[in-house]
DNA sequence: ACTGGATCCTGATCGC
DNA sequence: TGCGATCAGGATCCAG
């Protein structure tokens, strides 16, 4: 049994970077960098500090986005890309507090304000780019879960040329990107459909159903990283699910919550899928 | 053109 | 009690 620990130690997928985005917004907008501080640059790619320093000292914050699981600090010079990798955080500090293990990179801004950027597996990055659009980590990202651009029929006709499982092709950030791990199996659980199944023979009836599952679950948790929001301030920001409010993640032989069975575990892509095989069946 | 496997890392947990 | 082994996961990279 996988545990996951409620509002602590939580990874990121999709709603926790949205929540994070609009948390630290309000407390940098318009606010000029004054400092950054690069105590460990080995992160996912290296952080290159003194490109950081040169596109971003004196640089006022116009606005936070997000594509994909990157944040994306927009400034007249170009855009701050930070992903928070599997164990990060950005929090906003109204004043200084000692500094915790893994606090990589600081940036303190000219009301005051500083942002601290947290990451014990450095799987995360913090990237600048002068031209967003060349930055090799955004380039080649399918469309967002929540634009029109994605859609069963989008699905079903890319799916077309991948024989790959079904979970793996909606986890593959070319195909759609900010469904990870937890809520690949979750969505297909919801679409009844096995998360094995060759993605060329889901049919375009499961494509619909998976699409709505896919949205349903990442508008929820998004509208819960939402409710936690109103708390998002300083350090104590902790947005995410609620280990109880996933119906197959981590429940390895837990009842299926529609028909009882045992809900089991396998391995696809080298990582762990959980379903219920009565209510997933391959088709 | 696709696909599966290796890879980066630390902290939590488990077995001895 | 303490130690080493194992596992978890996002996303890229690479070989077949």
């Amino acid at each position: 049994m996988v545990k996951i620990k409620d509002n602590e130690n939580i990874m990121p997928e999709l709603p926790e970077v949205e929540t994070t985005c609009r948390g630290i917004e309000p407390h940098i907008q318009g606010q000029k960098i004054q400092s950054i501080t690069v105590r460990e640059t080995r992160l996912r790619w290296p952080i290159e500090t003194k490109q950081l320093k040169k596109g971003l000292l004196n640089q006022p914050v116009l606005e936070v986005s997000r594509r994909a699981k990157y944040i994306l600090i927009h400034f007249p010079t170009g855009t701050l890309v930070i992903h928070l990798g599997m164990s990060g955080t950005l929090k906003i500090l109204k004043e200084k507090h000692p500094l915790l293990k893994h606090d990589h990179v600081e940036f303190v801004f000219n009301n005051g304000n500083i942002m601290r950027f947290n990451d014990p597996r450095r799987f995360g990055a913090v990237l600048f780019t002068s031209n967003q659009d060349e930055l090799m980590q955004l380039k080649h990202l399918g469309p967002e879960p929540l634009s029109r651009a994605f859609s069963s029929e989008y699905l079903y006709t890319k799916a077309k040329k991948h024989r790959i499982a079904v979970k793996n092709f909606i986890m593959d950030q070319k195909v759609v990107v900010g469904v990870g791990n937890i809520y690949a199996s979750e969505s297909l659980f919801l679409a009844k459909i096995h998360p094995a199944q060759s993605a060329n023979t889901v049919s375009l009836t499961q494509f619909q159903h998976l699409h709505r599952a896919i949205l349903k679950v990442l508008k929820a948790a998004i509208q819960k990283g939402g409710t936690t929001l109103k708390d998002f301030r300083h350090s104590d920001g902790k947005p995410g699910y609620f280990s109880q409010e996933l119906t197959v993640y981590g429940n390895e032989n837990s009842p299926c919550i529609q028909c009882q069975t045992p809900i089991t575990m396998m391995t696809l892509g080298q990582r762990s899928t959980y379903y219920c095989p009565n209510c997933q069946k391959l088709t």
